[in-house]
DNA sequence: ACGCTAGTGGCACCGAGTGCCACGCTGCAA
DNA sequence: TTGCAGCGTGGCACTCGGTGCCACTAGCGT
């Protein structure tokens, strides 16, 4: 494949899923169909699923390398640091992004965190994220990936990492790296006032 | 209505119920189609949907009441409880079931852990449970149900019950209870050894 | 000029879900 | 008894997400 051919499809891409934040954060997610969605994008409606394989996936975008990352983050995070700081230090750093990229992610959050239809299929995406999560926390633990601990911590810290984002959308004034430390302490403490 | 129209209707849907169950666990979610579930019911396509708007919910049954349940179960747990216990009590309440129905409810949980499709469809049901949670935690520390802590409470809560559902499945040799107390114990803990 | 590959578009098709209308049954009032 | 109202039901046509198949085109190496 020639570089011309691979910039010519990331564009392509990268114009779906750029028509794609736009036409839903203007109407309904439900309401935009995919012949609008490839019409926005110039293309045909069979080439957007070429490029995406659901219509969600366009919010989305390339999560799964989100995820490789994430997992890289945490393989080289140092023994001697606790097992759940390694998991927020992994989860802020691969949510660090450059300043102008913050309303593009604000945007993508919301109609995630926020649009039914996108919020279901989120589940089927964390589900990835947990299972990096837990069999880090099997490796630094010793016990088995499937057991209580490991899908535990990896469910709570994702919980944690998906309030802080709903906090951080709510709220302009702070960021995210500070309302995911908050979400981790609070869930590293066991809620010491609730106990 | 009359007591004959509203058995029918019941029985209806628990024909539908049982049938969905039947066939979802003899060949994939996917493969199933309305047309099928409705021929083994003994009614249309089209009554299938009067009774369950989506093929999801005829697994899920009247999950609504079960979160109607788990409120009023909140509602009515003593203040002088510590609030990680009243929620920890409020889960296994709501999910007691009797020895009897323990097989249907094993065979309806499995489908919804681990069919793609069933799990999407679950975070919206689970956003109506964690609402409930938080809006109690919120009531018993006077914080704002949006705030930080009473989301993170509910959706952490909500991680440690279905990881406990989880383990359940997976080991036959013990009760949900003990894995709920387990799980939230875990998470009241702050996971000590990983910190 | 030839074949290869990759991206594309068109088309027909399947399945979930919906709106509309028409039918039948039950209960109730005239 | 007859007429009316309400409700559950079935049929039908339609929209829309998603897929399989085939044909076309452009760039590339031989």
């Amino acid at each position: 494949m020639t570089d011309a051919v691979a910039d010519a499809r990331e564009t392509t891409r990268a114009r779906i899923e750029a028509a794609a934040l736009e036409l839903f954060t203007g109407r309904d997610f439900e309401a935009v169909t995919t012949d609008d969605l490839a019409d926005a994008a110039g293309i045909s409606r069979r080439t957007f699923f070429r490029h995406f394989a659901t219509k969600a996936d366009a919010v989305w975008g390339d999560f799964h390398a989100h995820v490789v990352r994430l997992e890289g983050l945490l393989a080289g995070t140092d023994d001697a640091q606790p097992v759940l700081s390694s998991i927020c230090a992994a989860y802020v750093e691969v949510n660090d992004y450059a300043a102008e990229d913050l309303p593009l992610l604000r945007q993508r959050m919301r109609l995630i965190l926020t649009e039914p239809a996108l919020q279901a299929h989120s589940q089927v995406r964390y589900a990835d994220v947990d299972r990096v999560v837990a069999e880090h926390v099997a490796r630094r633990t010793g016990a088995d990936p499937h057991s209580l601990v490991p899908r535990l911590v990896a469910t709570a810290t994702r919980a944690a990492a998906t309030t802080a984002f709903e906090t951080w959308l709510v709220d302009p004034g702070t960021t995210l790296a500070a309302d995911l430390h908050e979400a981790f302490d609070q869930l590293a403490g066991g809620f010491p006032d609730l106990r």
